[in-house]
RNA sequence: CGCGGGAUGGAGCAGCUCGGUAGCUCGUCGGGCUCAUAACCCGAAGGUCGUCGGUUCAAAUCCGGCUCCCGCAACCA
């Protein structure tokens, strides 16, 4: 029997899982309970990346430790996939005691290969928030959390070395499948590779919350080498827990989404050349859920709560909706509308309702039992041929990662047996006595699709189709991977349980209107919301204050910054000559928003050139809780030129 | 000239590798049916395939210029 080996990255449990979690995590488990369906003994692996600086910090908010935190989290996690009915073998921590041990013996063995050394990291630092920032991460030459000045400073750090597996990365990517889809292949070699890989810092002092390194204790583990080598950690690799990395090892899938993505097309493979090990043969890697065309965000109050929509729709509607509309690579929008015509269409329309008529004809007609005397006709032939041929399409497609064509592909069947029905009108049959044989060929046909659709469903909807065996009076050795390429399986002598509406079909506008009012009532802070200020800064001498000159200014014309995504050009009106002035807003403000506004100014901010503009000054604004950004704008009787005091 | 992807009937997509009647889902309109969850089936309308030019007997498909969109990188004074 062969090995399947399946995995979702492990997740940060620094909030609630919410719709996107579960859009990898769905996808995986369907493939997981495809293989397993087929035969294959699979392994598929979920879990929770529990480390790092910002786990510590909300936990030491919330007063409690990180593991405490954690805890809570990950229950949370563990609810929301026992609800998504997610079948995965194994959950994997990173704070189990074999996770830690593989990870100091894998840091120890990189160590004594030579591929990690000790070095300098070079930064930024804020003292009072004990943090090392890059200096692209720090906001106005500030520390971007609590925006004091940081200074200068260097951290003794260990080091991943890179560079050794440049060409044979760069090969992976461009000459192999092992990313799925290819579209960011040349992107990632042309971005990272072809610049030269830097070296990766692979170990922090600045905080505490992690693997410690067991020969230098003052140093814990950096997110890389504790979470990418998750993957074979759960399988016992260097560790005491389990013992079938062999067995498993490589991984069949890694799936991820897009954002992780360079992480596994380049560091976890260079991490598994270090040691030696067999590459993984997929990463499959797909798009961001997003919501009417935006990105999820909470303080949109556009995060999708799976919890809720699976009270709902049932937990296999969210589940087909995802499966159905994802494609490998791309973005797939998710609205409450393209959700409600989806199961509407597909599930209550197509599907639900071909179960519905065929077992009401059943039970109507023949009271259930099917009588032994047949009659075919020409006509069944074409509804077979195309009944037989679905199993091996779908295959074809999930050997590929497409779950959205292998549903398509189910979905041609459910079709064609709707309108199999109004070809040979059962229902007129139904009303001829010597026609029953005829009849009772037309609804076994119908039931045998039934079967074969439902059998290939189950791995992406298992909670409904038992639900529908039931109803067609299927066994569980009728529902087989091997029966799905076959015709004619279930008894002759069958007997169908009508039973309750499998998907019901939803009022659109009605739901709509709820859900909205749901969703509303899930951020009810609109008006204060959650919003931490940034800590004051140091006290300053009132000299030091006089040292900002600010200025009311009127905005006489603006445009963007040619070749840049985030820059305003204002040109203003200072009551002394006009100056121009670049500001980084331009994702919030169109500049027709500005012209004729007036704005304060620090006007005698040192020059700086931009993208190759000049800005003289620097507009004040302030940050909104959602990330973006309003600009605070002056009374309109101050005059040009006036001074703030 | 930083790197890459895209622009196809009202919406969302396929087709482009290997040029030759433009296809699917949803929506709209008309018809049929009544077994079924006002579901199902048939038919119709609707696209000069972003734009300009080139190659060709023939281009959505190949080549070049341009416009706009979206990722990544950079810039958020």
């Amino acid at each position: 029997m062969s090995k399947f080996y399946i995995t979702t990255p492990i997740y940060y449990p620094s909030g609630n899982p919410h719709i996107g979690h579960c859009y990898t995590t769905v996808a995986c488990d369907s493939i997981a309970r495809y293989r397993r369906m087929q035969g294959y003994d699979v392994m598929f692996l979920t879990g929770t990346d529990e480390h790092g600086l910002k786990i510590e910090q909300k936990a030491a908010e919330a007063g409690i430790t990180p593991k405490e935190y954690v805890d809570g989290i990950v229950e949370i996690f563990k609810k929301l996939w026992s609800y998504m009915n997610i079948s995965y073998d194994r959950y994997i921590r990173t704070t189990d005691d074999y996770h830690v041990e593989s990870v100091q013996n894998i840091f120890k063995t990189l160590y004594d290969k030579g591929y990690i050394y000790k070095g300098k990291y070079v930064g930024k630092y804020c003292t009072p928030c004990e943090s090392f920032w890059t200096s692209t991460q720090l906001k106005d030459g500030k520390c971007p959390d609590c925006g004091r000045d940081v200074i200068d400073a260097e951290e003794e750090a260990y080091f991943f070395k890179m560079s050794p597996f440049a060409d044979r990365l760069e090969d992976l990517l461009l000459n192999t499948d092992y990313l799925q889809p290819r579209t960011r292949a040349t992107e990632l070699v042309n971005n990272f590779i072809k610049p030269g890989l830097e070296d990766l810092c692979v170990s922090r002092t600045s905080f505490k919350w992690g693997i410690p390194v067991t020969f230098d204790p003052d140093h814990v583990v950096y997110v890389w080498i504790d979470a990418l080598s998750n993957y074979i950690t759960a399988l016992g690799y260097m560790n005491g827990k389990y013992d079938d990395f062999d067995k498993f090892w490589p991984a069949d899938v890694h799936m991820v989404a897009k954002d992780i993505q360079r992480f596994h097309a380049l560091i976890w493979p260079a991490m598994l050349m270090a040691l030696d090990l067999p590459l993984p043969k997929h990463l499959a890697v797909h798009g961001w859920i997003t919501f009417n065309g935006d990105k999820m965000s909470k303080s949109k109050g556009n995060v999708v709560d799976p919890f809720i929509l699976g009270e709902r729709y049932g937990c296999d509607a969210i589940r087909y909706h995802i499966l159905r509309e994802m494609a490998l690579g791309a973005d797939s929008d998710f609205s409450n509308e393209i959700l409600i015509n989806r199961i509407n269409s597909d599930l209550a329309n197509g599907f639900g309702n071909l179960v519905s008529r065929t077992v009401a004809m059943a039970d109507k007609y023949f009271g259930g039992t099917f009588p032994a005397e047949r009659e075919a006709a020409p006509l069944d032939e074409e509804l077979k041929a195309l009944a037989l041929s679905i199993r091996e399409k779908v295959d074809g497609y999930l050997d590929n990662t497409q779950i959205k064509q292998a549903l398509e592909t189910i979905f041609t069947l459910v079709d064609r047996a709707n309108k199999y029905i109004d070809e040979t009108e059962p229902w007129k049959l139904g009303k001829d006595e010597t026609q029953k044989p005829r009849l009772a060929s037309v609804l076994y046909n119908l039931l045998e699709c039934i079967r074969i659709i439902s059998t290939l469903l189950s791995p992406f909807m298992p909670t409904t189709m038992p639900k529908v065996w039931e109803q067609i009076g299927a066994t569980e050795n009728d529902v087989t991977y091997e029966n799905a390429a076959k015709f004619g399986v279930l008894p002759q002598n069958v007997t169908v349980h009508k039973g309750e509406i499998l998907f019901p079909r939803i009022d659109v506008d009605k739901e709509i209107e709820e859900l909205n009012a749901l969703l509303l009532a899930n951020v009810p802070k609109t008006e204060e919301p959650d919003y931490e200020p940034a800590p004051v800064a140091d006290q300053i001498a009132f000299d030091d204050f006089t040292k900002v000159d600010l200025r009311v200014a009127k905005v006489t014309a603006c445009e963007k910054v040619k070749k840049s995504k985030k820059l305003l050009c204002l040109q203003l009106d200072d009551g002394m000559g006009g100056r121009q002035v670049v500001s980084g807003i331009a994702q919030w403000y169109a500049p027709e928003d500005l012209i004729g506004k007036k704005v304060i100014i620090v006007a005698n901010l040192k020059p700086a050139v931009l993208c190759g503009v000049e800005s003289n000054g620097m507009i004040c604004a302030a940050d909104l809780p959602d990330g973006s950004c309003a600009v605070q704008f002056a009374d309109d009787r101050m005059p040009c030129g006036a001074k703030l005091r």
